[in-house]
DNA sequence: AAGAGCATGTAACGAGTTACATGATTGG
DNA sequence: CCAATCATGTAACTCGTTACATGCTCTT
């Protein structure tokens, strides 16, 4: 299962959608930094279907909108991937893929799941910026200018991600 | 070209290294984003090497360290790639590749290079920025609350962005 | 001499890109 | 009724992943 993947059974989740439908939903919206071409949905919910986790249902005439609906497979499939513990490798090389996790928690449970998610997030996330401190103090002189100031960018967006992380904690005790 | 294909180059640029050095040090550092698999890099050696980006030296022997070097055509080659033009699709997309060229810009020239970079990306991620807020404006009631948190994030990292282009424009006034 | 680690290679597979194809619907 | 656009499909290609294979070197 890819990221795209599970976007489409987390788009799908919010009611039955047409191919086309979900690429003008992805093409539309801040999700553009996922694909949205033909040759990527299509076969994408071609692979879905075949796992289960969705049902196609063919109109009758020749090539119109096709909604696709999810199954209850689909639905577990979604609930175990929102529930995935965070890890630090997570962070480093698949922010993108939780953040989109975090943004379709909302009907899933927000004081159980979205708190969980942020606490493991943040620590996570402090967690390798600290060993990247580390390695700046210790590497940081031999880097030329350039690099040097592109890892001042990682370490800052990495702060970034962790203040927002508490503010978002913050944010879900006013309930 | 891929951004590891690139990746590569640039780290040629310092001077010759074989496979396995190369993987070590993508290993060993925050490049670790990157993949540093037997599988991914040497087949990406061989395709620049194809492309006669690099000059790969036989040892007599079996299975030994196979220095890498790059040629003219390489050089040239990464020179075009730290020039090319920063757009908003790049912002989007391939924020990574991008902080990736201003980190090996810096022995290619400073107050040329790096700084319209620098100009370059601040616009781009401006320009996105507002058309995120703008459309936080008209759609963000609709979101639900993790959706509305995450695109939070995501304003507040391209501000980081640009606040840190505008920090690294200061730090080269410093020369 | 044996085994751990060094260094490179490769085959099968999955998934996305690009580009094109095809049939239906709608507007002028 | 013709063109544009809607909606889906597909083939060729590229690249990365995973897992395994191969041979060398160095230590003990």
């Amino acid at each position: 299962m890819t990221s795209l993947g599970y976007l489409l059974l987390a788009l799908l989740a919010q009611g039955p959608q047409s191919g086309y439908d979900l690429r003008k939903l992805i093409g539309d919206s801040p999700l553009r930094a996922y694909s949205n071409s033909p040759g990527a949905i299509y076969p994408a919910l071609r692979r879905l279907e075949s796992r289960g986790f969705v049902q196609l249902t063919k109109p009758e005439g020749g090539r119109r909108r096709q909604p696709v609906a999810l199954t209850e497979n689909g639905k577990e499939s979604l609930w175990h991937w929102l529930h995935k513990p965070v890890t630090e490798e997570d962070v480093i090389s698949n922010g993108e893929e939780l953040l989109l996790r975090f943004a379709f928690m909302s009907p899933f449970g927000l004081q159980d799941l979205a708190r969980t998610f942020l606490t493991q997030y943040e620590a996570a996330n402090a967690a390798y910026l600290e060993k990247l401190r580390q390695h700046y103090q210790e590497h940081g002189a031999d880097i030329p200018l350039t690099g040097r100031l592109a890892f001042e960018l990682g370490l800052e967006q990495y702060d970034t991600r962790i203040r927002w992380a508490r503010h978002c904690l913050g944010e879900l005790d006013k309930d």
